[in-house]
DNA sequence: GCCCAGGGAATCG
DNA sequence: CGATTCCATGGG
């Protein structure tokens, strides 16, 4: 299958892409800022823009998006030139792996700025999603800057001028002083981006830990969300037990290398099933 | 009231 | 090391 990419008036036009569902990739738990409208027209903020996008027959469309726009940022934050086709195949030999595959096979891996992911998954520790989300919209809502279409997500300056006193209005509970200890260490250089971009996957998940409440399962979604490293595995509650059930504990080795993608079918598919299976 | 939520720090042994 | 307990907050 062979993709189109042109522009139309304003938009830009992605035709004939294989395993891109738009509201499983933004609406699968690895982002919390993109909103479905009743037409089922998906908004969101990323990196400071914002976006319109929806598929209409077989061809996604990204509204007021021109080609420039496209090439030099959303053809990355959709991860578009990976060819999660292949990936699928090359699972696809262990049995498990392919039911879960075909399940999520829309997902693709977002390419999110760095400390909104780490903000982010702090925020997401011992939470729900519905109150993750909440607890972003205050945040952005309070701190970042006001765009059209939305606010954008506070920088770590600005996050790193503020006080725990000021991050109240978010009822992020413990979670404040971790996201100030974030912010802090990410405005001020103490976060090395050439180690999480290229080091070692441990030396980078080190790196990350070196924030206050950033612990293995914290750094991986970082890592995997924010730095593209698909070989980062995220083990959250979920996938514990979906490993146990389905895998005995051991993530099969048709999995190397692609940890990550693999990760997200599996959450999606343990989330969908409830591993009654 | 109780339990749980895309965990991690602190404090044990 | 591994195992427990506590952490804020809100929904079911």
């Amino acid at each position: 299958m062979s993709t189109k990419i042109y522009t139309q008036g304003n938009d830009t036009i992605i035709e004939g892409i294989d395993c891109f569902s738009i509201e499983d990739t933004l609406d699968c738990g690895q982002a919390f800022r993109w909103q479905a409208d009743e037409r089922g027209h998906w908004h969101g903020i990323a990196s400071g823009r914002y976006l319109e996008i929806y598929k209409e027959n077989d061809r996604v469309i990204l509204k007021n998006t021109s080609e420039s726009d496209f090439e030099s940022f959303w053809r990355g934050y959709f991860d578009i030139d990976r060819s999660y086709a292949e990936i699928i195949e090359k699972i696809s030999t262990n049995d498990t792996l392919k039911k879960a595959s075909n399940v999520g096979r829309g997902i693709r891996i977002l390419k999110q700025e760095p400390w909104e992911a780490v903000c982010s998954f702090i925020i997401s520790q011992n939470n729900n999603i519905p109150r993750i989300k909440w607890i972003i919209t205050r945040l952005c809502e309070n701190f970042g800057e006001r765009i059209d279409g939305g606010y954008t997500f506070p920088t770590a300056q600005r996050i790193a001028a503020l006080s725990l006193e000021d991050l109240g209005v978010l009822r992020s509970g413990f979670r404040a002083k971790y996201i100030l200890d974030g912010a802090k260490k990410y405005a001020n250089g103490e976060i090395s981006e050439e180690i999480l971009y290229n080091g070692d996957i441990d030396a980078a998940r080190s790196e990350l830990e070196k924030i206050k409440g950033v612990g293995p399962k914290v750094a991986d979604c970082v890592l995997l969300f924010g730095y593209g490293r698909i070989e980062a595995f995220p083990r959250d509650v979920w996938i514990k037990r979906a490993m146990e059930k389905l895998f005995d504990g051991k993530l099969p080795d048709e999995a190397a290398g692609y940890e990550g993608i693999v990760q997200q079918y599996l959450f999606h598919y343990a989330r969908k099933t409830k591993l009654d299976i």
